[in-house]
DNA sequence: CGATTAATGACAACCGATTGCCAAGTAGTT
DNA sequence: AACTACTTGGCAATCGGTTGTCATTAATCG
């Protein structure tokens, strides 16, 4: 049974016409309940409820400031890390009320940032991924609107990392283990903190063990990518690879298959962060795990306490995530050579 | 270089202050330039820019009653089918100058239809993939807000079908010249109607060809129930499976290299949709690929026509994608027994 | 050169909510 | 009974735009 009446949705004022009260009475009893007698605050609800009212976004968020909803900018959709990520930060922020603008920055610096300029009036926060901006820009930028990051480290930017760095040295010593001694890194893009800071790590962690570490590339994120990796990875002469991110391992897979060499009895291959068809590719492969949705939801976390800081305890503006090693097939022995 | 002032985002009003004029004929210079003195206009758009002007999208929806924003409703947005969807639609939309909001409905038919009612004010138009909802619903919904379906064909509603149902026959097809005499259709969710309409294309298609097919299932869309999926075909006594999609047709691959049944020598499957994985999951899956970026973009034109009459074209209310079958290895002649 | 018409821009109402302020009403206190 | 203190709810301004109405000015034409 629907109330006669237009088809047009209802309003605060359709209410107060029928409860024969003013429309900011209406207001607050819906959002102000302690504020209203109680029994007029029934017949509000009642009406309320009768004409299947809801509340306009868009005037509330006009008339409060507050728009209700948060921006979340991934550089890439179709890149599966952020699948998980992307449901993290959906499933946390509609528990607590907020609507999710996604938004794909397109790996560029400048898309990322006239998406933040306007975001800054249409989101109460923001959730950058992967940032492709200078620390500058983005300090600039969470100075104007709550803003957490995600893997890019920016001191007065509060930040959720996957700490893949300390991964990275527990990889290597997986491949020392194997007996590798001549190990290459595929790096990520020249822009990506995450990629910087994994390389440092590996570097750090090789001198310490007394093995050889090179680099090769950049590479973009992508499957394409790995099969310029892995050609270059051949021609180097390195008998392992830890590779940016999964996606790049996966395609260095493809290819290696394709020119006959054989993972990982020939080459062995480390992948990051255990992105969907990382088990079931071919050989399944091994790579570090990170609890990826679970730094989303801590990221919405972290901003919802920054929008509403009352909440009980206090700002935390940096939180780590930690990472592990998932052995799986595509590492082994170093051949004997 | 900053101009001087305050932080505050500039409004129509800072514009007009600046030039001497109303705010009324700075709202129109921007909106209808031809009804503004060129000159007049030279001005406003320069202190525009130099005040770094945007407009406020909450005033602009409330007081002209357009959003600029369309929601995009997809039932779970971990599985990559949807990744190319929402790419598709992001890209159309954006190019547009619309703003997608994209919301996980969970596989839920009240998730939907709230998530439906909430939109209906603060979205100009919807694009719903794979409804779970009823008729119905969806039709009284469609009434409400503009709408396009993708891959749910009601009556009255503008829709985009991946023809996956006439690929069904191909792939039984090529079952058969294969030699596979019985074989198993893997059944999606029972509100899907996707699956049903594969199905019937299936049995019909089987009566033609004088070979046996038998449905087994539902199960739910996700690699998780491919085990179960491989089980019941293993019982069943097929040859040769045609799943509902390839996150369930990946899940089986899984489970049978488990069980030790070997694909596709003991068992063929065939899986839908080519995502992400399918060409690199072991052995590389044979299935009917669809465009499915292309029905996003193709979904987005056909809102934007229902919202923007004017621009040329009539409306499509029916675009039907062509799909076809991407033979791999997890398919191959049956055994002899 | 005067009149008709079109172009231009100012004013103000309005979209649907929130919120500060104040008046009316109620209860409690002495 | 008078007074204070608190509760309740209405009025009106406000957010930042859009848009209808209308007066003014400029341009075109006879």
């Amino acid at each position: 049974m629907q109330a006669a009446g237009t088809d047009r949705p209802a309003t605060i004022h359709d209410i107060a016409a029928m409860c024969g009260v003013a429309a900011s009475t209406v207001s607050r009893a819906l959002s102000t309940p302690e504020r209203v007698n109680i029994r007029t605050r029934a017949r509000i609800e009642a009406a309320a409820a009768e004409l299947n009212y809801t509340p306009n976004s868009q005037a509330k968020a006009l008339s409060s400031g507050r728009t209700g909803a948060v921006g979340v900018l991934v550089p890439d959709i179709t890149n599966p890390f952020y699948f998980d990520l992307i449901r993290g930060t959906q499933l946390q922020l509609k528990a607590a009320g907020y609507t999710q603008l996604l938004v794909d920055t397109e790996e560029s610096d400048e898309v990322e940032a006239s998406t933040l300029e306007q975001l800054r009036k249409s989101a109460d926060g923001i959730i950058v991924a992967a940032s492709r901006l200078s620390d500058e820009s983005l300090l600039a930028a969470a100075a104007r609107i709550p803003m957490v990051t995600i893997n890019r480290d920016v001191a007065g930017v509060p930040a959720v990392i996957i700490d893949t760095p300390s991964a990275t040295s527990q990889a290597l010593d997986h491949l020392i283990s194997l007996g590798h001694s001549r190990v290459a890194y595929i790096a990520g893009p020249l822009t990506s903190q995450s990629s910087e800071r994994r390389w440092a790590a590996l570097t750090e962690a090789a001198q310490d063990r007394g093995v050889e570490v090179r680099s090769l590339g950049p590479f973009a994120p992508k499957t394409q990518s790995g099969a310029a990796a892995a050609d270059a990875a051949v021609h180097s002469g390195v008998t392992a690879c830890i590779a940016f991110n999964d996606l790049i391992a996966i395609g260095m897979l493809q290819r290696l298959r394709e020119r006959g060499i054989r993972v990982p009895e020939e080459m062995s291959i480390v992948g990051c962060d255990d992105i969907f068809g990382a088990d079931f590719c071919n050989p399944p492969l091994t790579t570090m795990a990170s609890p990826i949705e679970q730094a989303g939801r801590v990221a919405v976390s972290m901003l919802l306490a920054q929008l509403n800081p009352l909440a009980g305890g206090g700002i935390r503006n940096r939180s780590v995530m930690p990472t592990h090693l998932t052995v799986r097939s595509s590492t082994a022995s170093a051949r004997n050579s």
